[in-house]
This record gives C-alpha cells, structure tokens and sequence, in this order.
DNA sequence: GGTGAAAATACTACCTG
DNA sequence: CAGGTAGTATTTTCACC
C-alpha cells in the first residue's frame, strides 16, 4: 500500500473518482454495476476499492442517520474562542470535544474563533448541561457563541470529485 | 409503510437503535454479525433495516471520503448574513447553494448569521472565484464570514444514538 | 486488468407463536 | 404482526491467466 494514513495526497485517475463518485452517493451499489459505469470488470472495481480503503481515500462506510427521525431534532453550530494558543491546551480541548458523542463534528479554524463545533442533541435542557461541562466549567475557553439550526438544506456528506 | 419522508419521528426500539449504531460506523457489517449483536436472526435484521431505510430513518448509505485525500485540501466555514428576511430571497438563495457542489454542507440558522456554508475546494483561488459569484455578485447577501479550517478534528457523520 | 469458480452474503417464501 | 427456518438469488472474493 502507498500511504496507510497520513494527509499526502493519493494518486487517483478518473475511473478512480468515478467509482467514488458512485460509492459517495450510495456505497451498497453493486460492483457489478459500477463496472459497467465504468466500463471495466467487476473484479478491477474491487481491487480498486480496496486499494482505496487501505490508501485511506475512503475513509469508511456508513448508514446516514436522519438525526430529527431518530428524536435528534436539534442541531447547534457553537464556535469556541480560547484563552490562549497553548498547544497543550488545544490537545486538551481536542481529547474533550471528540470524547463527546453529542459533539457531531469538530474542526480547529483559524481568525477570532478556535473551533467551530456541530452539536445535536435532544432538547435544548440537554444541550444546556453540555455548555456547562464543556465551556462554562471548562478554563480555557474565553468565550463561545450559539447559532441554532433551523433548516438543514444541504446535509452534505460528499465531496465534490473531478 | 408507516410515514415515507416528512420530518416526524419513527418508534423505535433498542434493537433498532442498535443497529443504527452498527451501521453507522460500518454499514458493510453482515446482517449475520448484526444478527447476533442484537441476538435476533439476520432475516429479522434485514426486515428491521428495509423499514428503517423506508421510513427514512436511515437516510442512505455512503463512503466516506477523504477530501484532503482527493486534492481537496480546503475546508471553509463561511457565515452569510442577508439583507432582508423575505421568504422568496431565502427560496433563491436555498437554491443557489444547494446547486453548488463545493457547498458541501447547507444550514439555515437563527440569529444575525442566515446561513452557516462548509465548502470544500481545491485551491483559494478557486474559493476566491466562489465567493464572487456566491456573495459578491449576489445583492441579497449583506455580508459574509470566511473561517478557514485548519483541522477536523471529529469528522463526525454519525448521529448519538440512545 | 480479465475470466470463471468458490465463498459469503442478502433476500424471499413459508411457517410459527 | 414480529420472528425463525430453509432455500434461492446475488454479490463479493479469490485463483489463475
């Protein structure tokens, strides 16, 4: 395998991003099918994505969830401005961010704001224990802001290929 | 079936819980392995999953890819106010970015930010040539935010169950 | 990368409580 | 109506070219 983990980039040629193209919009279509999107053997598909999954490219599989059908129906987009810039203390802020399931998705951003969190929970008495553990007792962070979901047009969970 | 989409809620029992829990960190997993999870038989899983994906529940199935993987190193979190509240501005401008396959994820959201976009490019100045046409040519939009993401820290696609 | 056979898996019909 | 059983069809996977 070229690359097991890591950030380098991975060569890919178009029937590559082809088959990704495919799988992204859903992953259960048989190989035999995406052979002759592709026109190749359902066998060359395979190995294809198999060295895709090794290479890290696809990242995983998984059943998207509607969070509202499952009694999720809140969805919160806080940003989190910190203290300070200590590198210890973002590894800090990091491990509690990820150890929370509530806490959907996580990115570290540059400019006033340090982290932008996706939070989905059940009510909003839930999501007000969590700013308390997470931001109100939590010294490091400064300051955070709460915008609430009122619509999710997009729920993008593909990556724009080619 | 019992509702097809809408945004109602599913009853759902532990067992179907569960199960979403498996299949959304892996929806490859036999029903077999499922099955056996949950201690029920495959077929009852397969019956569980069909009305779960029927219902809605289970929104779809997807690879998870990598965009750092396939050139597109760029995440941006972008916050757009706009100038007025009206209901046919809101309509175009949902169509606008939904038409966009750079915006990855849509959302609506209260307070002085409208919209809360992640896009994802291959370079800035392909970002650059967004935003003109997204932003500065469009008159409803008042005014925007750019957050760069430096870091994903939890890639999160997956909704906390139970 | 293709071919064909083998293994694993998903699906269906039918039966049972 | 939900679950189990057994048989069938599909799909994945492997050896070989």
């Amino acid at each position: 395998m070229r690359e097991k983990s890591g950030s380098g980039r991975i060569e890919l040629d178009k029937t590559d991003l082809a088959i990704l193209k495919i799988l992204q919009l859903d992953n259960k279509t048989p190989q035999r099918r995406i052979a002759e999107a592709v026109h190749l053997s359902a066998p060359a598909v395979q190995r294809r994505i198999k060295r895709m999954e090794e290479t890290g490219v696809i990242a995983g599989n998984a059943a998207l969830i509607d969070p509202a059908k499952v009694g999720r129906a809140i969805t919160l987009f806080v940003e989190v401005q910190m203290e300070s810039e200590r590198a210890e203390m973002f590894d800090d802020a990091k491990r509690l961010f990820s150890s929370v399931p509530e806490v959907q998705q996580c990115y570290y951003v540059t400019g006033d704001v340090d982290f932008i969190l996706i939070v989905v929970v059940r009510t909003m008495a839930e999501y007000e224990v969590l700013t308390r553990r997470l931001f109100f007792e939590n010294p490091n962070v400064k300051r955070f802001r709460t915008l609430v979901c009122m619509d999710r047009i997009k729920a993008g969970l593909t990556v724009p290929l080619g």
